[in-house]
DNA sequence: ATATACACGGATCCCCTATTTCC
DNA sequence: GGAAATAGGGGATCCGTGTA
């Protein structure tokens, strides 16, 4: 039969020794389709320069010998082939080495430490990578496909019979089609329990939501539910419930938030409870999870996307929330809140009416973040060429890794392996590579500021200077471009490296897409341009970074040391032309323009590009109107990474200050965000100091709201880990004691409260939000509000805190 | 385990010295 | 008068969170 497919899902079994992909995918009727299918399996072994003829033909009869019999399972090399191939950019002799199954390959490979074997790549893929490199059948693309049904049929031990709901093939051939966007099946959920620990208390709700379906199931019942809502007896039936709807909708997707770690576990837990089968899989098996730091909960047939994952990986960095609660994540993508309801005190009267509406809304809200991220979702698919499940679980360096090992076939590279545990630990202990040039600025308030930056300056360095491990040159060559690292020198081969001519079609791909999106400006093209500009920005990272396949330490020092030299003289360009640089960071620099106009400064920016080699570029971030850098805390220079600008129309930029930091308490970010703005628009300081007599009164008359005296800090170890006992840690063993859930990874609240005590600590005076305390004054006066605004005034020589303290009996009348 | 380095700055830790307290 | 306790100064270190 023919037909069209779009595969979502992919797993594999063993049948007969052998390895089968399993597809799971859609045809264009939107009927669900089981594809199964095979590929060759093998691995490279790479050979040592100078073998003849005799000696391979040698090798290749002795490899072809091997048999092994590995937990019960018979594999063989079935065959062995002579190529010519790359390896890190070198001309080799390669054998493709073909086994019986995929899970043998290292042991095959530990039987070919042979004389004339150099090298033993490309076994560590993982059978599904290899299978899409194999067969070129891409997660989320449409094929039309031809195969023969297998119905109820004995072939691969009636396989097709497992997945009783699904109609099977086996894949003859297929041709990849132009087609339109595939929509999958999406059912988000959400379950509310009465205990936080995993399995120890009862689920007593559940919320399902997909498209024109939204349920609530709970034994919790009450008069007049919602129409949404649907009672059991028991959560012995709820689950039950839960599977039947789940099946009865059947979703491709099935999504949820932290969904990983708390919602899917919990359900298998109480379901192991009560010994029901949580068969939530198209084949009816329960979902499995991954050991490891972090769970992952994975069905069968069915994507599981805990959305969480994803969001922190791609968007983390870039979000202005200041945590990745639902609540938060939904404010700011989606401008909608979870429902008003405190699910975690359950003492006492429940509104359960309330309770169903606060559940429900929460699967609306993941759904709804799903939908939001999902042309973000599908372009990463494509673009790396991985399933959606392990992309919504991946981290940036994974998602680097799967593109290069899906482009190398066009540079007839062999992949290089995966760094072993010992040398991935040799990595981490290796010292720190010298970083970026950080300028330091001379502290004041400045008038009409030129930013210039470079255009994606680590990836367009590796790319003009091809750098990457393999175009490292072992010895110096006249002709190379070279590069001082401290006192080594590095020398790069002047001929194309296969890695920095992948990075340039990354590169050539974003300001493609970048171009399109601008064109015609849609979700889709946004989600392009992002997912490559995404890519394109970490490939220094993942060069950088100790996990990663294609590592090297000289290559990462080396594009920083560019890094310092491009930055270093575009300063010094600037200065000989008669600017005064105020600040420079990484890749960007900022200078007084004078009396020059627009025009004359991007003239200027164009003749500083004329002389940039390769595709470096230097562009104008923008013109600005007014900017303040200030000193450090601790002596007179000026603090780097710290300022605040301000355009021509008044759109305010600040950089570093505690405004933007969530460790400090709202109070001392809004003081000190209003004097940055106010500074900034008129360019003095008359008003700002009206303002602080204001609020410090204020505060000395008990009148600031207590919260706006929350100090906000994540918990990054386990408790027991810490050395210093800070007030964050004071603050989460107090919520510990109060049985109050923090964990490792969450956010700690407290404010600072008067001791009788004659206190030396802060975390004397620590106390939780909802206890009850008078606040402490001089804490916040001392260690919040002045050291906010301190060195601002600093710039006008005004000494604040003098003048809020230490001319007490003068300034008591203004204060 | 899951991209990098640089930087700020609060709070505690820890050692040292000077001063106070105790017997 | 001498030993022990205490205070406080200051650098080192821990820690979290920014910028790029």
């Amino acid at each position: 039969m023919r037909t069209k497919f779009a595969p979502i899902n992919y797993d594999y079994f063993d049948y007969q020794g052998r390895n089968y992909a399993i597809l799971i995918g859609r045809d264009d009727a939107g009927k669900r389709l089981c594809v199964i299918d095979s590929c060759d399996v093998y691995l490279w072994a790479v050979l040592e320069e100078n073998l003849n003829k005799k000696n391979i033909d040698n090798l290749i009869k002795k490899i072809s010998k091997i048999k092994l019999n590995v937990k019960g399972r018979n594999t063989k090399v079935e065959k062995v082939e002579l190529h010519k191939k790359r390896f890190l950019d070198k001309d080799v002799k390669a054998l493709k080495i073909f086994a019986t199954n995929y899970k043998d390959l290292h042991d095959i490979a530990s039987c070919l430490k042979l004389d004339g074997i150099t090298k033993r790549r490309g076994h560590d893929l993982g059978y599904i990578t290899h299978y899409i490199i194999e067969k070129k059948i891409e997660p989320l693309k449409w094929y039309e496909i031809e195969g023969e049904f297998l119905n109820n049929s004995l072939e691969f031990g009636g396989i097709d019979m497992a997945y009783e709901t699904t109609t099977c093939l086996k894949l003859n051939k297929s041709k990849e089609i132009k087609s339109e966007k595939f929509n999958p099946k999406v059912l988000a959920y959400d379950i509310e329990t009465d205990s936080l620990k995993i399995g120890e208390g009862e689920i007593l709700m559940v919320s399902l939501v997909g498209e024109n379906f939204q349920k609530v199931i709970s034994w919790k019942k009450t008069k007049n539910p919602q129409k949404y809502v649907e009672f059991v007896e028991d959560e012995a039936e709820l689950l039950e419930k839960f599977i039947e709807y789940v099946k009865e909708f059947s979703p491709d997707i099935l999504t949820g938030y932290f969904s990983d770690g708390f919602d899917l576990p919990y359900l298998k837990a109480r379901a192991d409870k009560h010994k029901i089968r949580l068969n939530l899989g198209l084949d009816n098996s329960q979902p499995k999870f991954s050991r490891g730091t972090s769970i992952t909960g994975k069905i069968k047939g069915i994507v599981h996307v805990d959305i969480l994952k994803f969001i922190r990986t791609v968007y983390a960095q870039y979000m202005q929330s200041e945590t990745l609660k639902l609540n938060d994540v939904a404010r700011e993508f989606l401008g909608d809140t979870k429902k008003e309801f405190d699910a975690h005190n359950l003492k006492g009267e429940i509104n359960w009416k309330d309770f169903y509406e606060y559940n429900l809304h929460d699967s609306v809200l993941t759904l709804a973040l799903f939908e939001k991220f999902w042309p973000d979702m599908l372009e990463f698919v494509k673009t790396i060429k991985e399933p959606l499940f392990s992309l919504s679980r991946a981290g940036l360096s994974k998602y680097v890794d799967s593109y290069i090992l899906h482009n190398l076939e066009n540079y007839n590279e062999i992949p290089e392996r995966r760094p072993g545990y010992d040398e991935t630990n040799e990595r981490k202990i290796q010292r720190k590579v010298e970083g970026a040039f950080v300028f330091e600025p001379k502290p004041g308030l400045y008038n009409n500021i030129a930013i210039f930056d470079f255009t994606s300056m680590h990836t367009s360095i590796i790319i003009s200077m091809n750098i990457s491990s393999s175009t490292l040159l072992e010895k110096p060559q006249k002709s190379a471009t070279n590069i001082e690292v401290g006192d080594k020198k590095y020398y790069y081969s002047k001929e194309k490296g296969f890695f920095p001519k992948l990075v340039q079609g990354l590169f050539e791909q974003r300001k493609k897409f970048k171009t399109e999106y601008k064109k015609n400006p849609n979700i889709f093209t946004k989600a392009r341009s992002n997912a490559f500009k995404v890519l394109s920005a970490s490939i220094h990272g993942y060069i950088g970074f100790f996990g990663a396949r294609y590592y090297s330490r000289e290559a990462s020092a080396s594009i920083l040391a560019f890094v310092r030299k491009f930055n270093k003289e575009t300063i010094d360009k600037i200065q000989k032309e008669g600017f005064e640089v105020i600040f420079g960071d990484t890749d960007s620099v900022g200078f007084l323009i004078n009396k020059k106009n627009k025009p004359e400064i991007k003239d200027f920016l164009k003749k500083l590009n004329s002389e940039l080699p390769g595709i470096m570029e230097l562009e104008l971030e923008g013109f600005f109107k007014r900017g303040l850098w200030v000193t450090k805390r601790s002596g007179k220079t000026g603090a780097k990474k710290k300022y605040a600008i301000i355009d021509e129309k008044e759109n305010m930029k600040i950089r570093g200050f505690e405004t933007v930091r969530r460790d400090w308490c709202k109070l001392a970010r809004e003081i000190q965000n209003r004097i940055l703005r106010k500074i900034l628009i008129e360019g003095n300081e008359k008003k700002s100091l009206e303002y602080v007599k204001k609020i410090i009164k204020k505060l000395k008359d008990r009148e600031i709201p207590k919260e706006d005296l929350i100090i906000r800090t994540q918990l990054k170890k386990e408790l027991s880990e810490y050395i210093a006992q800070g007030p964050h840690v004071v603050a989460a063993k107090k919520m510990k004691a109060q049985e109050i859930p923090i964990a490792q990874g969450g956010l700690v609240e407290y404010f600072i409260a008067e001791t009788k005590e004659k206190k030396k600590l802060v975390r004397d005076g620590v106390m939780l939000p909802h206890e009850k305390a008078n606040y402490d004054i001089e804490y916040y006066l001392k260690h919040q509000i002045l050291p906010a605004i301190e060195n601002i005034f600093q710039v006008f020589d005004i000494n604040i805190t003098e003048l809020v303290e230490g001319k007490k009996q003068m300034t008591l009348k203004d204060f």
